[in-house]
DNA sequence: CTTTCAGACCTTTTT
DNA sequence: GGTCTGAAAG
């Protein structure tokens, strides 16, 4: 018989490099210390722009080069993004065994730790991750069943009970004393608060739930307890490294203690005057904290800035040089020739939307490409009026922060008949589920729901229930889906196909803007594309959802450059050519949330330290004058204390002259 | 008893 | 856009 030869070819790696990484040259002296001291407990205070990610990057590089197996490297980042990025950095300079890295947020580490060990602490190994929603909807049918949202009473909303719980865990301290300091109008509440706690928790561990925090305080709580566990993880990650130092809480910390027991290889990585998730329970003093945890640490401080030039740098050292409480650190730079920074007072929000516009395009005809600009705001709600006007012109953006599409309805819609899939006993699938049926309200849904659980109900048993009315139909469709959805060898994609089919009619009668939605809905199926597994594919999107908002995700996806609109917050760690920071209004930015605290008053200068570092080049500060904010009853019209504390000639002041129209 | 719909009110930042 | 309420309609 003739046999064709196949033939096997030999693997190539990522990048071959012939020539030794030359760390010497391609480090400052500071960022080298760092980056080749392999042992022992190290603090980086890393200014703004002073090659923080550069540093990781090459002390990735040289554990991997100098004989430490990747599996033993554990880099702790802020977003999955993140990691992956130094990876592949970090692989392009040796070679793809640093891909083998473990690299991740702390929940993805915790999970994928859990998913081994939450049998030690009465937890299947299959339990479901709750995002921020599904918490405060199970929050909410529990306040509901305490009897605790009659009208005659003042109880917090969901959302507040929620912040309050997650605020307790993250920081370690009581429920009592974080309402005495944040929630005194509610303090009266307080029994009722433990209880709805209590409660929560009993209806987490039953139906095989974790929140975020959960994640978090479970793995510590795993690490603390099984000493044997602890001493196994703690010699599996060797080589600890972790990066945003200054935004990981008390909780955070101590899961670093845990993992570094055995040996101390810890590096941590951060900058004091970048803290902005304070209101996460992140604590800058982490920093200064950390060689009293770790004895013997050294540290380095990185101040050569490599990202702005003079002008921006001087304006961003005056912004941070008020802050109350910093460690002092002396930012310079070799690029001393720049534009000066701009502050532009703009009549009303669509005047400073149109200079924005103008400007954009200005910049754009100068050579610079639109994904080199970006919009920085406080609020994600900040840029609807700039939206609709970068839409009337045409002008191509992603939006990062705020509301994302995951978090829409109707996206959650589809994906909560997939999750009943995995979980038949998901009340708050089921609930939502069943809402869509018409003729179904929430009284029925609770009776169904509860016939399903008392019952041990399978979905193909839904036909079967008892109540013959006028939804029967309803429930019979949504059976037919569920079974089909059962059926072998259907990929991820094929599911949300069959349920966006299924969904399609719902949608269109319940949304007047459906064929947006429905572009969502596509977008979802691409996302699901590389998942093997639903499980797999339904922990991933709620530890990493997509970042991008709904109107970046709508937009049409060419790969063309577009421009960036961000939060502050999303904007952590990224830089650009040229930064525009809007509604620099005091009331604004800072938001009137903080003028009570001096704490959070001081979060956000550092927010607006954060924005303004993030310029290269050109950094443009707008604010509209005389706006009437509804919330205080107010007219803003005074431009952000951050801005006026800045002595004038470290700024040029445009104000914007309105072309008058001779055509008539 | 339950669903549906209209209107009032609020909306920071995120794993 | 969401959440909550009250009142009409089924």
């Amino acid at each position: 018989m003739l046999m064709k030869q196949y033939l096997l070819k030999e693997t190539i790696p990522l990048v071959k490099k012939s020539f030794q990484i030359d760390y010497e040259k391609e480090l400052n002296p500071a960022q080298l210390e760092a980056a080749t001291i392999l042992d022992g407990p190290v603090l980086v205070i890393a200014g703004a722009g002073s090659g923080k990610t550069r540093t990781l990057v090459y002390r990735v590089a040289r554990l991997v080069e100098s004989g430490v197996p990747p599996e033993n490297i554990l880099l702790l980042t802020f977003t999955r993004k993140a990691a992956q990025e130094m990876l592949r950095r970090a692989s392009m300079m040796i070679d793809d065994r640093c891909e083998r890295v473990h690299g991740g947020t702390f929940h993805a580490v915790a999970n994928s730790l859990l998913r081994r060990y939450a049998p030690l602490i009465g937890y299947s190994s299959a339990f479901t991750i709750l995002d921020r929603s599904d918490a405060e909807d199970i929050i909410n049918l529990l306040r509901t069943q305490m009897g605790l949202s009659e009208k005659s009473r003042r109880f917090p909303r969901k959302n507040t009970i929620a912040e309050i719980f997650s605020k307790s865990v993250n920081k370690m301290e009581p429920i009592s004393h974080i309402m005495e300091q944040e929630y005194f109008h509610f303090y009266e509440e307080l029994q009722e608060l433990l209880g709805l706690q209590e409660l929560y928790k009993k209806y987490k561990e039953q139906n095989q739930l974790m929140d975020y925090d959960d994640l978090l305080v479970n793995f510590r709580t795993i690490l603390e307890n099984h000493p044997d566990v602890r001493a196994e993880i703690s010699r599996k990650f060797r080589f600890l490294m972790v990066d945003e130092y200054q935004d990981t809480n008390r909780l955070q910390s101590e899961i670093i203690q845990f993992i570094a027991s055995e040996h101390n290889n810890v590096m941590v990585v951060g900058d004091d005057s970048q803290s902005i998730y304070s209101f996460r329970g992140a604590n800058f003093r982490n920093i200064m904290d950390f060689p009293k945890r770790f004895s013997g640490t050294r540290i380095i401080t990185l101040e050569e800035n490599y990202r702005s030039t003079q002008p921006i740098l001087d304006l961003t050292n005056e912004i941070i040089i008020n802050a109350k409480e910093k460690y002092t650190k002396h930012l310079f730079t070799k690029k001393t020739k720049g534009a000066l920074p701009i502050l532009i007072a703009a009549e009303n929000e669509n005047y400073q939307s149109r200079f924005i516009c103008q400007k954009v395009l200005e910049i754009r005809e100068e050579g610079v490409p639109l994904d080199e600009i970006a919009i920085l705001c406080r609020a994600a709600f900040h840029t609807f009026d700039l939206e609709i006007e970068l839409a009337r012109r045409n002008i191509p953006y992603v939006k990062f922060g705020g509301f994302k599409f995951i978090e829409t309805a109707h996206v959650k819609d589809v994906l909560a008949h997939l999750r009943l899939l995995i979980n038949p006993r998901d009340a708050i699938s089921w609930h939502r589920v069943l809402m869509l049926i018409g003729k179904i309200g929430p009284r029925t849904s609770h009776n169904i729901i509860e016939w399903i659980i008392k019952n041990r109900k399978e979905p193909e048993d839904l036909t079967s229930y008892p109540e013959k009315a006028k939804f029967t139909e309803g429930i019979r469709q949504l059976h037919e889906l569920l079974t089909t959805l059962t059926r072998k060898g259907l990929t991820i994609p094929d599911q949300i196909n069959l349920t966006c089919r299924y969904y399609e009619p719902i949608l269109k009668n319940k949304y007047d803007d459906y064929p947006k939605r429905l572009k969502d809905l596509e977008h979802l199926q691409n996302i699901t594309a590389r998942y093997s597994t639903l499980e797999h594919f339904l922990s991933d999107l709620a530890l990493e959802p997509p970042n991008e908002s709904v109107a970046g995700v709508a937009a049409p996806d060419s790969d063309d450059e577009r421009l960036v609109l961000s939060t502050i917050h999303s904007a952590k760690g990224l830089e650009w050519n040229t930064v525009f920071i809007i509604w620099a209004l005091e009331g604004k930015f800072p938001s009137s949330y903080a003028f009570n605290s001096e704490e959070e008053m001081e979060e956000e200068r550092r927010l607006m330290y954060v924005a303004a570092t993030r310029a290269k080049e050109n950094l443009f500060i707008t604010y509209p004058v005389n706006i009437y904010d509804r919330v205080s009853g107010k007219v803003f019209s005074k431009p952000s204390r951050f801005v006026r504390e800045i002595p004038s000639e470290l700024f040029e002041n445009w104000a914007l002259t309105e072309e008058l129209d001779y055509s008539y």
